[in-house]
DNA sequence: ACATACGGGACGGCCCGTTAGT
DNA sequence: ACTAACGGGCCGTCCCGTATGT
C-alpha cells in the first residue's frame, strides 16, 4: 500500500532508520484502517516482516508510536494535501483556495470514501480518551488553519478579499468544515457529498471577495 | 409455551420493558464515553447492575445492542436536537433554522465539547468497519438532513428562500459543517470553535435569501 | 500433589466453591514451588483443566490470587502445623513446645527440605515490593507468634516457666530462629541442619524453666 | 591475535576490568533490591549506562552475571560484616561474638531492614530451582559458619567456653538464627525484632561459657 | 427473565539473547 | 571491547459469549 513498503521484502542489512519508518508507515496504514485501539500491534509487525523487538527497540510502546505516526507521517500528509500550492505569488490566493477545495474533491484512490480523514479519525477517537494524541493533532490542525488564514490574509493584502473578513474564524470554518464532509462522505459512501460540499464552500469564498 | 409468551411473540408492541430500557441507555453512556468497541459489555452491565444474562437474553451480542443504541436512542436524541422547533409555523423558516443554529452553541452540559455528537462518533468509528452500523447511522443523517431541507423547502414556498437554491445540497452542507464543528470543539476543547462556526454558517443562510 | 486436586478429574457440573478452592490449591502448588512472581497463571490453570475465564471470575488478578493464598491456605496450614497440640491441658506448656519443636524436625515428605516455608517463601519474595503481601504474611506470623507466646505465658502461670522471661520477645525469637533453620535446610538441602537447630532450640527453651 | 589479547587470556589475573566491576556491583544493586528473576538485565545495564554488548561480551548469560555476583560481591560483603574483628588476639573469643552480634543489630542504612540480606535472599529465592546458585551461596555459607565455628573454638582453647559445646553445630545454629531474624525484620518492618533477637542469642551464648 | 460460572482467544508489554557493525 | 538493532517467545489482562441453573 505505501510506496516504500514496496522495497521492504527481505532486508538482512541494518538500516535502522528505513526499519523505523517501516514501522511508521505499517502503523499509519493500520491505524487509518481500524483506528488507533483497534489497531493491532501484531498486524503492523507482520506487515513489515519485523518482529516485537525491534519495535519495543524504536519506540517505547504502542501510544508512542501512535504519537510519531501523527507527529511524522500524518502531519506532512495532511499538509502537503491542503496546503500545497497555496502560496503561488502569480495567483490570487482567494482564487488559490477556491482552486484547492474545488480540485480535493476529486479523490482519486478512494481512500478518502472508504476510511475518511487520518488526522480527523484520530482526533475524534482519541482526543477524548489521550491527552497527549489530542495535542498532538491539534498542532496539525493548527498548522492548517494558518495555511488557510494566511491565504486569507495575503488576500487582504492583496485587496481581493474584504477587510472585515475574520481570517482566522474563516480559516477555522473551513477547516471544520471540510472535516465534516470527509466523514460524512465516509459515512455514506458516496463522493458526491465531497464535491458538493466543496463546491459550496468555493462558492462561500466567493461572498467574501471585495466587489469591484 | 409458557402463558405470557403469547404476548412476548413480537417486541414492536407496547411493552417498554424496562430491563432492555436500562441496557439500552447504560449502552448509550458507555459508548458515547468510551466508543462501541471500546465499550466494555461488563461496564455497561455494572452501571446497571444487571449481569450478562439479561443482556444477552435482549440482544444476540453486542453489535446488535450498539445498533439498538442507534435506532432507539441516538436518532431520537439527535432529531430532538436539531429539529426541534423548527416546524414553527409562526416563524418564518429560514429564521427558525439561524435560531436553531445560534442556540444549539451553548451546550450547556459541556458534554458536546468533550464527548462530540454520540451520532457522528459512531459514524466515523464504525461506518468503515462495519456495515450495519454505518446503514443505521446513515438512517439517521438522513432523517435530519430531510428536515433542514424541507425547512428550506417552506422557506420557498413561503418567499423567503431564493427558488434556485438546491435545498439538498444545502441541507447536506449544513449538516457536515456542523458535524465538522462539534468534531473540532472535542479536539480543540474550545466552544468558542463552535460558536464562531455556526455563526459563520447562520450568516451564510442570510445569503440565501431573497432581497426584498 | 495437594489431596483434593485427586477428585478434581472432568467436573462439569457448577460447583464454584470446588472450583474456587482448585484454583487456590493449584496456585499454592505452583507459587510454593516456583515463587509468586515465577508462579505461572497457565501453569495454574493447566493443572486445574480450567480456563482463564474460570480464574478472572473468581479472582480479580493474580496478585488478589496470592492474596487468598496467604489468607486462605497458608495461613491455615501454618498454624496446624506449629500450633497444634500446644494447649494440650494434661501437658506442660513448655515440655509441649518442646515437643513440637522435636516433632516438627521430622519433615516426612521432605517438601520442606526441598521447597522451604510457603510462608516464609512468600514473606522474602514479596515483603519488599508488595506491601499488600507483607501485611497478610505478617498476620499469620503474628498469629504463630502469639500462640507460642500463649504457651510460654501458660507456663508461667503453672510456674514452669520463669516469671522474669519477656514471652513475646521470646516466641518472635523462636519463630524467626525456625524460619532461619528451615531457610538454610533448603539452601543446604541437609535436614540434619533443620534437626540439630530444633534441639538447640529446645535446650535453650530448658533455659527458661524454673529451678526446684 | 590482537598484541593486547595475549595478557586478556586468563581472566584471574589482576587485571580489575573497571567494566565488568560496574557491571558486577550494579547486578548485586538491582538483584538485592528485586530479586535475581525480576532483576532486569536492562535495567543493571542502565545503571551502567552499558549496553547489551558489553555485558554478554564479559558474562555468557545472566545466570553466569548471578553467580559471579554470589562469589566476588556478596561473599566478601558478608564475612566482612559478621566475621569482622572476631579475631582479635586481645579479646576473649566469646565476648568477641557477643560483642559482634549486639553491633550488627545497628543497621544504619536501614537497608537490611527494607530488603534483607542479599545473601539468603539468593538463597531463598534460587536455591530450589538452580543448582549451581545453590551450591555457591552455601559456600559463603560455610565460610559464615566456619568463622564463628572457629572463634567458638577458640574459645575452648582460651578456657572461656565449655569442651562439650558442638561448636560446629551451635555456630550454624547462630547464622541460620541470624538470617531468620533479618527475614522478619523485613517482614515486619521493624528493626526491634532484630536487635531483641540478637540481644537473645548473646544472652544464650553466655550460657556455653564456663563457671569460673 | 435473569444470575452465576466458565470457555477460549487475542492483545500489549516485557525480557533475554544474538548478530551486525565499529 | 563495546554499541545498536533485532529475533522470538511468554505472560497477565481483558473481553465477548455460552451454558448451567433458578
Amino acid at each position: 500500500m505505501t510506496p516504500r513498503a514496496a522495497s521492504a521484502k527481505k532486508r538482512r542489512t541494518r538500516a535502522p532508520d528505513a526499519t523505523r519508518d517501516q514501522l511508521l508507515w505499517a502503523a499509519f496504514d493500520e491505524i487509518y484502517r481500524r483506528g488507533f485501539r483497534a489497531a493491532s500491534v501484531d498486524a503492523i509487525l507482520s506487515k513489515t516482516g519485523l518482529t516485537k523487538g525491534a519495535l519495543y527497540h524504536h519506540f517505547p510502546n504502542k501510544s508512542a508510536l501512535g504519537y510519531a505516526v501523527v507527529d511524522e507521517v500524518v502531519r506532512g500528509l495532511m499538509l502537503r494535501h491542503w496546503l500545497g500550492g497555496l502560496d503561488d505569488p502569480n495567483v490570487d490566493p482567494l482564487m488559490a483556495l477556491q482552486r484547492v477545495l474545488r480540485n480535493r474533491g476529486a479523490d482519486p484512490t478512494g481512500n478518502e470514501a472508504k476510511f475518511g480523514c487520518p488526522l480527523n479519525n484520530l482526533a475524534q477517537e482519541m482526543a477524548p480518551v489521550d491527552d497527549q494524541f489530542r495535542r498532538r493533532v491539534n498542532a496539525t490542525f493548527d498548522a492548517w488553519r494558518d495555511g488557510f488564514a494566511r491565504a486569507l490574509e495575503r488576500g487582504q493584502a492583496v485587496g481581493s478579499v474584504k477587510r472585515d473578513v475574520d481570517t482566522g474564524a474563516t480559516a477555522a470554518f473551513l477547516v471544520a468544515s471540510i472535516e465534516g464532509a470527509i466523514g460524512l462522505t465516509k459515512t455514506t459512501k458516496n463522493r458526491d457529498v465531497m464535491r458538493s460540499h466543496l463546491e459550496i464552500l468555493a462558492d462561500y469564498l466567493e461572498t467574501l471577495r471585495t466587489r469591484r
